[in-house]
DNA sequence: TTGACATATTCTTGTATCGGCATGTAATGT
DNA sequence: ACATTACATGCCGATACAAGAATATGTCAA
């Protein structure tokens, strides 16, 4: 078996950092796709390409109006990408975790 | 260009699920190669190349005692990806953000 | 209808993967 | 010294990818 379909879930579909530009860019209100490729400096074929992935994992999501398509990222769709990072949250030792966790271990001799 | 290699970054690294439940799985303490293989039913050699991934892009750290490799996960790498995926936080309407962006649209007005 | 504009798809090419199997290497035990 | 244990690495085949160039689809305007 290769390696999984960028379409296949999330994370996948984050791992490109272009896609994650395109996520960032689109995340405060909708871009047309000309204007993405504008802004971001790719080339048309590509932007395409990879809002076609975007809208295959949900991470965004498109209105049609007149030859323009309009797309938005769909922040919600990244929340099993935050939810999972945040199991770790109580590992990576930052102050309030450290106090906590001397609290702990006080409180248990 | 093809898509960017695995050991690039801590995104890439992580979009493989095998990879994700090696990290959940020695999150609280380490384990040597040998458990980590009886316990998620993986091929040795799979584990192997996994753990490889994960430790050239930082994710877990690795300590020689004898014959045996313990593992265990650097949770802090994952900040990165907690990070961005915080800053859409204020887009993912709950209703806590509902409720500030109501009142930011008032006092727009 | 014809042409211009906005976006999507197809094809090619080089590259990187993942699993499975076999083998290599290093440390321990007898 | 030899066998065994614990991991790591190398090779294979199948698959999927991303960029680039060319082309196709769909929409509006004159």
């Amino acid at each position: 078996m290769a390696r999984a379909a960028t379409t296949s879930d999330v994370f996948n579909a984050v791992a490109e950092p272009r896609r994650r530009e395109i996520l960032a860019l689109m995340a405060a209100r909708e871009w047309a796709v000309g204007d993405v490729v504008e802004r971001l400096k790719m080339d048309q074929p590509s932007v395409s390409k990879h809002l076609r992935v975007l809208r295959a994992t949900g991470l965004v999501h498109m209105r049609c109006q007149g030859r323009q398509k309009f797309y938005r990222t769909n922040a919600q769709a990244l929340r099993p990408l935050h939810d999972w990072t945040s199991t770790f949250e109580r590992y990576w030792g930052d102050q309030l975790n450290r106090i906590k966790q001397r609290a702990e271990a006080a409180s248990r001799k």
